[in-house]
DNA sequence: CAAATATCCTACTAATCCTGTAGGAATACT
DNA sequence: AGTATTCCTACAGGATTAGTAGGATATTTG
């Protein structure tokens, strides 16, 4: 499993929508300026979370995105799929087994594929926006401890 | 982390001359026909995993490759890493411990890719070519018991 | 020494993916 | 009507992937 600038891009904007939920809609180009994405690549990228039914949008004066669902119900490996496919380092889950039931040589590596898919799974698959949100909090708070730098 | 077309090769042929450890020493040739992989290609591979000291070859007449060392001190990690890179989702385990540390923004999803990458480098590098041959063994007896198809 | 055979080295190619850009059409608010 | 914003299509340059081709170099056998 490989995680593109695209995929990082599409987490850092959704993890911007997340932290933002209460205020309701916001603009492309707000993301784009704060987050440090290309404005235009970040387009296509909603448009394919729109099209996933991560985000909704409303367009014209005004408009922008928003997640459909709290940040609590959208979940990290289901953003990386969309964006950048399946989980396992080698093929899908699916191909992996049946290569594990069904090749007569190398099924032993398979099946060490898919364990690591499902690993990967295990975190990627109940982690949320919201846990992330609430990670990001306690490193800072605890960055802060060791000796942070605030400023003056 | 993606395991390429490249990388499944590599893994196949360092089973192949695993599973022939006692053998000794296998031409290219021999290793391409018998695990369909594109002779020149494979080649090519090898040469690499000659130069990180896996594999020792020998020239000429009677030439041909062989483990560096037993199956059971080669790990898989090691081979991958070689061919496909790094084993985070993104970066590296470097780049990451430092964006974790630095990043003002979004720490909780490198310190989550952290944890992925730590999931599976826990896997790939505590499994070497002499456990997979020891699970490709135990998957075919498993397969047989439950019905196998042996032929007539 | 010569022939045969295998590795090793350099270069090239075709296809695909990745990371964007550009321009404009459709839509919705003021 | 005017303006701001999403949405759609097309394209482009660079990197990566999966090989191919041809020959130089080394080594064993006859």
């Amino acid at each position: 499993m490989k995680v593109s600038q695209r995929g990082l891009y599409a987490l850092k904007a959704l993890l911007h929508l997340a932290g933002r939920w209460e205020e309701g809609i916001v603009a492309t180009r707000e993301i784009a300026e704060r987050e440090e994405i290309p404005e235009k690549f970040l387009e296509s990228i909603l448009v394919v979370l729109k099209n996933a039914r991560v985000v909704e949008s409303r367009r014209g004066r005004e408009g922008g995105h928003r997640l459909r669902r709290p940040p609590a119900e959208i979940v990290v490996g289901d953003v990386v799929r969309l964006l950048d496919g399946p989980l396992a380092p080698f093929g899908d889950a699916t191909e992996l087994t049946r290569l594990v039931a069904s090749e007569p040589r190398h099924a032993g590596l398979f099946d060490l594929f898919l364990d690591v898919r499902n690993a990967a799974a295990a975190i990627l698959d109940h982690t949320t926006l919201a846990d992330l949100l609430e990670r990001d909090r306690k490193i800072l708070v605890a960055r802060r401890r060791r000796g942070g730098v605030p400023e003056t």
